[in-house]
Order: C-alpha cells, then sequence, then structure tokens
RNA sequence: GCGCUUGUAGCUCAGCUGGAUAGAGCAUCGGCCUUCUAAGCCGAGGGUCGCAGGUUCGAGUCCUGCCAAGCGUACCA
C-alpha cells in the first residue's frame, strides 16, 4: 500500500515538472511517513515543504497544486492538506484488510523479502577467547548477532555466521600452565598458584579430568616448576614476568606433545562447553575459525607479505610495523614483535584478509563497545589490503552493567567472578534471556538487574507478546470445544465487516511488518522488532478486552477469526526471527 | 590531553532519512473478572529532551562550544 502511494505521488511529481511548477533538475526524494493518529489520516508527506522554496511558492499553495496533480486511486479515499504544508492520505479501509489474505497467503515467510538481494554477508560474532566459560556480557553479543544475521537472511543476504576462535597466544598459554599446576595440586604436589593465572572452578575441572585419565604422566617436582622464576607480584616481583617464565618452564618440562596434550585438553573442553551452550542459547554459526589455522598455514605470513608488497610495513626499534596511521589510524601498528612473535593484531589482519578473499559482498564485526579503539586499525588493514574499507562494518555491543538489585556485580574472568550465561539462562530461561539482551539499542549502555531479569512471575516483557500468541490459540481452541463451524473463505469476503477502531488500527500494525522488518535488518536495529511485537501484541490484547471473537454473526466471526489468526501468524514470525518460543498456552 | 559511545518521566528505555500535542514498560494512585486465560484492559499524575548558542518554515533529531558518565588511547588479547 505505501509502495501504491509512492508511485502516485511520484506521478503526481511528474506532471508538475512537465508544467514547470517544480524544475526539472530536482532530486525529488519522496518522504512517505505513517501518521502517529487517526486524525491525520493512515499516511503524510512533507514533500511540499521540501520542495516550497525551489519552487519559490509557499507550501500550501504547492500543497494543492500535488493534489490536484495526484492520480485517482479507489485505494485512496481522502486527501487533505493540514498543518504548514502536510498532506495527508486516508486510506480505504476495505483496501487494508487485503493485508490479512496476504498474511494468509504467504504465512511463514510473510515479511521476508529479496531486498538483499542474495548477496552474501559474513556476521562474525562473541568470538570469546577460549579461555573461561561465556558470562553475562557475552550473552547480549550473542543474542545480538545472532538476530541480526536472521533477519538479513529474512531479507534476502546470504548470511554465512563465524565465530573466531582465539585458540592461539598467551592468554591460552596462561590458560594451559593454569590448568597443568591444578593439575599438579590434584596429584598431590605442593602447589603455589600464580596472581595471573585462571581461578575459575573450570579450571580445576578439567585438571581434574586429566588426572582421572592420564594420572601422574603429567607430574613433575614443583621445586622444579619453580626454580629460578622470578617472583610474582604477591612476592614483591612482576606477575606477567613471573606468569611467563611459567608457561617457559612448563612447556620444558612437559616437553612439546605433553604440552600440547594439556593446552589441547583445556581448549577442546572450553571449546565445547561454549559451543554447547550457544547452541541451547538458539545460536547457531556456519563455521568455527581457528586462529591457530592461521599461523599454522603460513596465512599470516602471507598476508603481511601483501602489505609488505604494497609498502606499508617498515622495520623500527627492532620490530615490523604496519603504517596504519597513513590510513586513517592514530599511529602505526606492530605486526611482529621485537621477539620475532606476531602480535595478536598480526593473526587479525590475516584473518581479514582470508575474509576478504572469501568474496562477501559485505563483512560485519561485532564487537564489545571496549573494541571501539581498534576499528580504525583493522579498517587500515582492509584498504592497505586493497579493499574498500566499507567492506568492512563494525557494530559494536555495549557492555551490560550488572546489578543485583541496588549492588553492582563486579566481574572479572581472572579472578573467576563472573555471572556465566549458563547460569543466566538456568535462572531466567532462553526466551526472557534473549528478549531482554535484544530488546534495547546495542550501543546503548544497559543496566541489567539480575533480580528484575530473574524474577520469574511478573514485568519479563517476553510473556506480553508470547501471552498474545497463546490467547489467540486459546480462542481457537474454544471454537473447537463450542462446535463452532469456521469458513475461512466466507471471513474473507467478509473483511468489510472489520470496522472497529481497534480492527482498523490491527490492520495497519500488521502491514507495518514488512517495512519494520526491512528496517530492523538493514539498519541492524534488532530491537525495533521487539518494539513492533510488543505493540501488536498491544494492540491484541485491547481488542480483545474490548470485542469478544466467537459472535453468533458467523461472517463477522468468520473475519475476526481471519484476523486473529493473522496476528497469531504475524506474532509467530517475529518471535521466531527472535527464536524465542511460540507457546499455544500459558 | 585526544578519540569513540552515551545523556529523554522517580527507574529502565523507544523516538523511523529534522515534521504536527515528545511515547512505552516498571513504580505510584484509581477503576474492570457470571463473557474467548486478569501473565490482560481502561484511566490519572509525572518532562527546562544534560547546559548554552547556531542552522530553518519547523530541532529530542543537524552544527559548534561546554558539563557529566562509560570505554579506549600497548611490541596484551
Amino acid at each position: 500500500m505505501r509502495k501504491k502511494l509512492e508511485a502516485l505521488i511520484q506521478q503526481a511529481v511528474v506532471s508538475l515538472k512537465k508544467e514547470g511548477v517544480i524544475a526539472e533538475d530536482i532530486n525529488v526524494n519522496i518522504a512517505l511517513e505513517r501518521t502517529r493518529g487517526a486524525q491525520h489520516g493512515d499516511f503524510a508527506t512533507n514533500l511540499a515543504m521540501m520542495l516550497a522554496k525551489s519552487a519559490k511558492m509557499n507550501p500550501r499553495q504547492l500543497a494543492e497544486k500535488l493534489v490536484a496533480a495526484l492520480p485517482q486511486d479507489s485505494a485512496v479515499t481522502k486527501v487533505e492538506i493540514a498543518g504548514p504544508g502536510f498532506i495527508n492520505f486516508f486510506m480505504d479501509s476495505s483496501a487494508q484488510s487485503d493485508i490479512i489474505k496476504l498474511i494468509h497467503e504467504h504465512g511463514a515467510d510473510f515479511g521476508r523479502s529479496q531486498v538483499g538481494a542474495g548477496k552474501k554477508i559474513q556476521v562474525e560474532f562473541v568470538s570469546a577467547n577460549p579461555t573461561g566459560p561465556l558470562h553475562v556480557g557475552h550473552g547480549r553479543g550473542a543474542a545480538y548477532g545472532s538476530v541480526i544475521a536472521d533477519l538479513l537472511e529474512a531479507v534476502g543476504f546470504t548470511v554465512h555466521r563465524e565465530y573466531y576462535v582465539n585458540d592461539a597466544g598467551r592468554q591460552m598459554d596462561i590458560l594451559a600452565t593454569s590448568i597443568w599446576l591444578r593439575y599438579l595440586e590434584e596429584c598431590g604436589e605442593p602447589m603455589r598458584f600464580p596472581d595471573n593465572g585462571y581461578r575459575g572452578d573450570y579450571v580445576g575441572d578439567i585438571a581434574r579430568d586429566i588426572f582421572r585419565n592420564a594420572k601422574n604422566e603429567y607430574r613433575r617436582p614443583f621445586e622444579l616448576v619453580v626454580e629460578d622464576i622470578p617472583q610474582d607480584e604477591a612476592q614483591g616481583g612482576d606477575k606477567e614476568a613471573h606468569i611467563d617464565a611459567l608457561i617457559a618452564r612448563a612447556k620444558i618440562l612437559l616437553g612439546t606433545a605433553g604440552y600440547r596434550d594439556v593446552f589441547q585438553a583445556g581448549l577442546n573442553n572450553i571449546l565445547d562447553d561454549i559451543k554447547n551452550d550457544l547452541l541451547e542459547f538458539g545460536v547457531n554459526y556456519q563455521e568455527w575459525f581457528s586462529e591457530q589455522q592461521l599461523m599454522d598455514d603460513g596465512s599470516v605470513e602471507k598476508a603481511l607479505k601483501r602489505l609488505q608488497a604494497s609498502g606499508h610495513l617498515y622495520e623500527k626499534d627492532g620490530a615490523t610495523w604496519f603504517a596504519s596511521s597513513t590510513l586513517g589510524d592514530e599511529k602505526d601498528r606492530v605486526v611482529i614483535r621485537e621477539n620475532g612473535q606476531y602480535t595478536y593484531f598480526a593473526s587479525d589482519i590475516a584473518y581479514h584478509a582470508n575474509k576478504l578473499d572469501r568474496g562477501f559482498d559485505q563483512i560485519l564485526d561485532i564487537w564489545g563497545a571496549d573494541h571501539h579503539g581498534y576499528i580504525p586499525r583493522v579498517k587500515a588493514a582492509i584498504q592497505a589490503l586493497g579493499a574498500d574499507a566499507s567492506k568492512l562494518k563494525v557494530l559494536l555491543v555495549q557492555f551490560a552493567t550488572l546489578y543485583r538489585g541496588e549492588e553492582k556485580v563486579q566481574m572479572s574472568t581472572r579472578s573467576g567472578e563472573f555471572v556465566t550465561l549458563r547460569q543466566l539462562r538456568d535462572e531466567v530461561g532462553k526466551d526472557a534471556a534473549r528478549f531482554f539482551y535484544v530488546m534495547r539499542r546495542s550501543e546503548q549502555h544497559m543496566d541489567f538487574d539480575l533480580q528484575l531479569a530473574t524474577s520469574k512471575t511478573s514485568e519479563n516483557p517476553v510473556y506480553y507478546v508470547q501471552y498474545a500468541h497463546a490467547r489467540v490459540c486459546s480462542v481457537l481452541r474454544h471454537l473447537v470445544e463450542k462446535n463452532l463451524p469456521r469458513d475461512i473463505v466466507s471471513g474473507m469476503n467478509a473483511l468489510a465487516l472489520l470496522t472497529e477502531e481497534h480492527e482498523l488500527a490491527l490492520l495497519s500494525t500488521l502491514e507495518r511488518y514488512p517495512e519494520m522488518l526491512e528496517r530492523a535488518a538493514l539498519t541492524h536495529e534488532p530491537h525495533q522488532l521487539i518494539l513492533y511485537l510488543r505493540e501488536l501484541a498491544n494492540d491484541f490484547h485491547t481488542y480483545y478486552n474490548a470485542h469478544q471473537f466467537l459472535v453468533d454473526d458467523a461472517k463477522v466471526r468468520d473475519a475476526r477469526l481471519n484476523l486473529i489468526c493473522a496476528v497469531k501468524q504475524v506474532l509467530a514470525n517475529g518471535l521466531q526471527l527472535l527464536n524465542i518460543n511460540t507457546p499455544e498456552s500459558m
């Protein structure tokens, strides 16, 4: 209906251009918006005000000319000029009720479109280091990313969901060493745990696992472990130097194979846990991409060679630098350290080179907002690799500040004091957790009150939407119980009987679904979908309270049933995109 | 210091490419269950849209300055 109206206005503009009222060369961008209140009709455009200046007319005069030039159409019942020069359109309600037929026809596909035209888009999200279980901060990125991906797919993009596994690097070594030390403890070795080690219970769990399978195979005397090792922080030394020395010692004492065993046990265990966690949270991936793989197959080296060849690398102070400052970054960045090791950024360059090589039309990275300073250098890398910086879009998800009632919850992965995603799911359930996370704009700082979210009973807004769906199902059950017949076709022929205010409001909300979906997807704003569903549910609940559906008049009854079934369908379609259940009863 | 993000009702947040009287939930107060589930509905109160300028027919929205909060500013990941 919107598109139809836009076309009509376009025709009016063209004819005014021919008459010379509007200059030929003016680019007319028709802004047609839905009105907020019924007194302004169904649609309104500010076109006359936009063009008034260039046409050298006052807006109301121009509006009159536009209206006069507008072709007749049966769907438009009235056109009004209002306020400073708005043109308001009143649409025929029988034309509006056609949306019910459309929804019935398309079913689960209603709202889906092809604006993405099959373009390949990669969405990388969560990508938390496999050094421990996911916590509630990762949950927001997981929910947000998976809904973005599903939305993009719904509007016609070919979506590749990916998790970048940081299975190389120092943090993983710290984890492996932490596990080994806990293992020594399990063996009965007297042991001092480093200040900078991973302290979570899961570290001990993995250590016990290893001990159960391998017994004392990896046991070494603790005196040898700490022999000539620099002092830890609590002992008056430097914790970083201490842990690095422990890592080096672990590699020596265990040998390459032994160290790899412990390392792999930790990685596999935690990665399996993360995969399982996300699966249960309704998050699916097409690919788990290993950083170590990039190291092993020479991709990092190759990527740096490409930068070298295009003249973006230089040596200074014994390190190799990427001249990112020539491409918009604040300063240049080290890619190979003085000690010959690649920086994290080096493998990230390789990773993005790999993404580019795979031929995605668009690359979407979803990061925690604390990484925002990283964007310019990655964009610089993209350009240095010969691609357009706009190929990459980075979406930031603000970290949620956790509260338990009034009290702020402090979190630190290292100390092991954090609320895990799994704990949250156990407490509030998948549906409420997903709904809560996606409800807010992602770049908005969010106060996440666990007490509120875990209160199963009341104000979880997800129930409100689900309840609307369940209520429709309940009405349909009653229909059967009362042995009332239902004739869908007859109902479709009687849609003109839907003239109540609440019914018209529902029709207009239903009609908005496809354009809302498109916008939510293209602007990467899943909260728009949530807002919409709450509105639709509200319209329905209001209608439910005001009118009986199972009335004696069969035609009215069938028409109303078709309407509420359309509501049920759209609620289901929306909830499905959010990967939230659609209960038939509550 | 510089950069990014944010500042809207008591609280948590919406506000579509600048548009008509700034909205919702929660909380508070007052109504509605012999009718298809009251996890619902109806109503009331509550706002200098951080502050000050500017742009224009028109600014919560755009520009500038200031204030405040969070994050970032590594040869860590």
